[in-house]
RNA sequence: GGGCUUGUAGCUCAGUUGGUUAGAGCGCACGACUGAUAAUCGUGAGGUCGAAAGUUCAACUCUUUCCAGGCCCA
């Protein structure tokens, strides 16, 4: 006789195999059809607001890890606040506008451009950027993030292109903007500023000279010093900057030397002395008559060599031992470092040089000369006046920064440019370093990250000397003698609608007097011609500003937006450039939380590398392996501080996949005959094994919401793992398995496990659809006989934690009943090694047990009390067990002290049904071959 | 070079205010089962906590230095 068929055996139509990158898609389509976003949103329209607002990425090529990570991230957020009631949503976003995009349509029209008008670029760029972002929407949408894809924002909207110039509006209102310099890359070819993407590097030979500037300054006890000349010596290799020389920087850390050498006094850092010797061919040996450190001489000045002005001396960190004399010519209009220092020590940004590389008035005696005419000018020069300490002629070949358009050598030049000023009137910094305090960092450590940044920043340079961006409404008077520039609100507002109408375009489509009116006269002189600004806004401003673009069309200004998610090097961006807009325009931080995660890594903690091919491509990972897979391991990552990402990685986190989908799927096929309605045993009437499965799926539960409410994701799956394996798969199914398939249908005892496992399944599903949300939601339909089942599994309710399930002393008692199965195990191992047994079933065990333990816990009699089988065995999973209060030496100690076990071959016959021995099987001629359960349990059922 | 940050078994992570033989899951080795079966179960071997020095009765946990990464600047 075949009992097989009298077993209540799992089925389900639950998959083992996913096959994620085909029944993904499907499921996608799935929650496309139902609109679930729109209906998660509709559910929860009266519950309380959680704002999430999205930072733009760049519209440009296919998403990386990167984006993935954070826009997962995102969706976990996103999609836990829903579930558990919070009125949010997500608007996703693009950053439109900069070079980036810029160089790219600029390489494909090549020469073409320079025929092209200011529009026609425009929309050329415009055109590039929006098939950027149709292919990453494509790609975010594929990885199951939940939003209204056909509401997204752009920062080349009309509408957003012309909020952005009424955020600068705002800005101009309160004064916190200025015109100045600074210095950029030049190239005088081009006659255009270039950007840092722009540059090549490449060998140049330059000139080399060391040149003497007399100090006024005297060092006091220095009796061989008095009344000398001393002279501090700089190095260069660009001679032509010398006329713009405005000061010599020191190392304040740095030791210095006064040296006599041929009869001159010249001042230098002691560690360079012999190789500035070597370097300039000085020969004759040199005496140090003085030393000093590097902050002795801050503030004091030196006499420039043939101009008549003083060159002051400071101090800065920038300043090394590498090459040069340690004293470092400083040309604030020629240098990002000089510009800097220059800053803080209030030089001026001096310039003497035009768009064309020729020197202007400001240097007369060369005026109308090209700078690599000066080089070679000046060294003559310096040379003839005694200033200059090499020999002249002298050359150096180095990397040198190149035009990557017309391969000629660039220069560092200050030009005009717009500021947002960091102190000044508005002190910016101070109240924004104190509001810093009002907003939530995490982790803690991007609290300190941010304010150091802050407290450190230059003023904001806002203006780019570039064509795809926002134009800077500003006018300026044509008269050469007043050059007044119009800043006035009502204007700029005047240029935002006309955006709002015809995006940037219509700045070149108009002519001033469109936006000034004909009868405009400048405030200054009277003029009535004007011009319109050429630069347009620095990127960032334009992202920087999204808080009102985007979001303030559902709340108002003074509401603060709950969550900013991005990557740490967003301190340095977008929540940089949010904050400072929004605590000039608005005197508040623009978010009250932001949370920051890291970059993503190759295996070997490197950087992901197109040119190493150290990763698999998003695109092809998700068409082979799945965006489950990479679902969970966002989740499984710390992504607080870097992640990193390679195939053994993945497939850990496959291992883990299968895991739970597995756990999962084993308790959906046990189910198939169970409906919660009519079966469920109430939580009191269980069995304490089940009320332990209960109580620890109730601390699961526990765990993971406070894991959500920390964004801590990783802690979700390692909880995850913890109770699909370790709790649920090798323990609790291993010892239920008994009774669910022999116990007759409906007995108490497995209708209480099968109530178990629907929680289990149940909750599982709900907990991590944030997470896993493909899988969750195939659970879930997966679950028989729901009555009232959701259309999704994310229009549930998340489960939470129930305090009446919280049964310590259980928990307690339980974890000494499994250790003490653990030591049973061992000592099977070994009679299966022997070859005395295979399954456990197999085996028989009497156990002496020490004096704080016992099985009593199983053995309170009740409704699920298991007649047949011993439950100590049924726990065991072995087919008979003695409890014995005197041990022989025939039993063996264990690791726990007191505990003696001795195992056996099992006696009587194997039940042919169970496969549980028994010494009075096969006694039922109705049931040969069975054992008395079975006996039994088959008389009822047939 | 500077600011911030990371470094616990092969992988991903735990590790409470410094306190007994440092944990989990996966992987690996060996084995069992064949009624979760391209599954499941068991046993076992793997770290001295990046390195060194210091503070302390006691440090993975505090301090300093160094090494190797990362982000952002220069």
């Amino acid at each position: 006789m075949d009992y097989k068929d009298s077993l209540n055996l799992p089925k389900t139509g639950f998959k083992m195999k996913a096959n994620l990158p085909v029944n993904e898609p499907k499921k996608l389509q799935f929650w496309n059809d139902i609109n679930i976003y729109q209906k998660l949103i509709d559910k929860n329209k009266n519950g309380e607001k959680f704002i999430f607002h999205d930072g733009p990425p760049y519209a440009n090529g296919d998403i990386h890890y990167g984006h993935i990570l954070n826009k997962i991230l995102k969706d976990f957020v996103i999609k836990y606040k829903n579930m558990s009631g919070y009125q949010t949503k997500i608007i996703n976003g693009w950053d439109c506008h900069g070079l980036p995009i810029e160089l790219q349509v600029d390489k494909k029209i090549k020469k073409k451009k320079r025929e092209m008008t200011k529009q026609q670029l425009i929309e050329k760029y415009r055109e590039y950027a929006t098939t950027q972002v149709t292919n990453q929407k494509e790609q975010f949408q594929r990885l199951g993030v939940f939003s209204d894809w056909d509401i997204t924002y752009k920062t080349m909207d009309f509408q957003y292109e012309a909020q952005i110039v009424r955020e600068f509006g705002k800005i101009a209102a309160k004064g916190a903007l200025y015109k100045g310099k600074k210095p950029v890359h030049w190239c005088s070819s081009c006659v255009t500023a270039l950007a840092e993407a722009e540059i090549e590097h490449e060998e140049h030979t330059s000139f080399s000279i060391y040149v003497k500037f007399k100090l006024n300054y005297e060092f006091e006890g220095v009796e061989e010093l008095k009344g000398k000349d001393i002279f501090m010596v700089i190095w260069t290799t660009t001679p032509w900057t010398i006329p713009a020389n405005m000061g010599i920087s020191l190392n304040p850390k740095f030791e210095y030397s006064v040296i006599e050498l041929n009869n001159e006094y010249l001042i230098m850092a002691s560690d360079l002395i012999e190789s500035v010797k070597a370097d300039a061919e000085l020969e004759n040996k040199h005496k140090v008559i003085h030393k000093f450190k590097g902050t002795l001489l801050d503030n004091e000045t030196c006499d420039h060599p043939f101009i008549d002005r003083k060159s002051l001396i400071m101090n800065g960190d920038h300043v090394t031992l590498e090459a040069g004399t340690g004293c470092v010519h400083t040309a604030p209009g020629h240098g990002m470092d000089d510009y800097i220092i220059g800053n803080k020590y209030g030089l001026d940004v001096f310039n003497p040089v035009d768009n064309y590389g020729k020197y202007t008035d400001d240097f007369p005696e060369m005026k109308g000369i090209k700078i690599s005419e000066g080089n070679k000018l000046l060294e003559t020069k310096m040379h003839e006046m005694g200033v200059l300490l090499n020999k002249p002629g002298k050359r150096i070949r180095h990397a040198y920064p190149h035009c990557w358009r017309c391969g000629n050598p660039v220069i560092f030049r200050a030009t005009k440019q717009w500021f947002i000023p960091m102190n000044g009137e508005l002190k910016l910094i101070d109240r924004t370093l104190k509001e810093i305090k009002n907003v939530e960092w995490i982790p803690k450590w991007s609290e300190g990250r941010i304010n150091g940044m802050i407290e450190n920043r230059p003023d904001w340079c806002i203006s780019r000397q570039r064509t795809w961006g926002i134009p800077i409404p500003v006018f300026y008077c044509e008269n050469e003698e007043c050059e007044q520039e119009v800043l006035d609100t009502e204007i700029i507002n005047k240029v935002a609608d006309s955006f709002e109408r015809e995006g940037i375009a219509a700045w070149y489509n108009n002519e001033p007097s469109f936006y000034l009116g004909e009868n405009y006269k400048c405030k200054k002189c009277g003029g009535t011609h004007f011009r319109k600004e050429k630069d347009i806004l620095d990127v960032w401003f334009d992202s920087g500003v999204s808080y009102a673009a985007v979001m303030e069309n559902m709340q108002s200004e003074t509401e603060k937006i709950d969550l900013y998610l991005e990557g740490s090097d967003q301190h340095r961006g977008w929540f940089q450039s949010s904050l400072l807009t929004s605590m000039i325009t608005r005197d508040h931080a623009p978010y009250k939380k932001v949370l920051t995660h890291g970059f993503v890594m190759a295996a070997d903690g490197k950087k992901l590398s197109k040119k190493l091919k150290n990763y698999d491509p998003p695109k092809r990972f998700i068409n082979t392996q799945g965006v489950e897979i990479l679902r969970l391991w966002v989740a499984a990552e710390d992504y607080r501080n870097d992640t990193r990402f390679g195939q053994e990685i993945i497939n850990r986190i496959k291992e883990a996949y299968r895991k739970f989908r597995n756990t999962m799927r084993y308790a959906l096929s046990n189910l198939s005959d169970f409906n919660i309605t009519k079966n469920e045993v109430k939580y009191d009437d269980m069995h304490p094994l089940d009320k332990w499965t209960m109580n620890k799926l109730n601390s699961f539960k526990k765990r993971v919401i406070e894991a959500y409410e920390n964004y801590e994701f990783h802690m979700i799956y390692y909880y995850m793992n913890e109770l699909c394996a370790a709790d649920l798969s090798s323990f609790y199914f291993s010892i239920i398995k008994d009774t669910l398939y022999v116990e007759a249908p409906d007995s108490p005892r497995r209708r209480g496990i099968q109530t178990v496992l629907f929680n289990i399944a149940d909750s599982m599903a709900k907990l991590l659809a944030p997470v896993m949300s493909f899988t969750a939601e195939e659970i879930y339909q997966s679950i028989p006989n729901l009555e009232n089942k959701k259309e999704s599994v994310f229009l549930e309710e998340l489960p939470t934690f129930n305090t009446s399930i919280h049964d310590n002393e259980l928990l307690d008692t339980m974890t000494n009943l499994r250790k003490i199965k653990e030591e049973v195990q061992k000592e099977l191992e070994k009679m299966r090694k022997e070859k005395t047994i295979g399954q456990n079933l197999d085996a028989r065990v009497e156990i002496l047990l020490p004096k704080n333990i016992n099985f009593d816990i199983l053995l309170q009699k009740g409704p699920q009390f298991n007649e047949y089988l011993s439950e100590i065995a049924l726990f065991l999973i072995v087919s008979d067990v003695k409890i014995v209060n005197t041990a022989d030496s025939s039993f063996v100690n264990t690791e726990i002290e007191g505990l003696k076990i001795k195992v056996a071959k099992a006696e009587g016959e194997k039940c042919e049904r169970c496969w549980t021995w028994h010494v009075d099987t096969n006694k039922d001629a109705n049931f040969p071959n069975t054992c008395p359960r079975c006996a039994s349990v088959m008389k009822e059922i047939s």
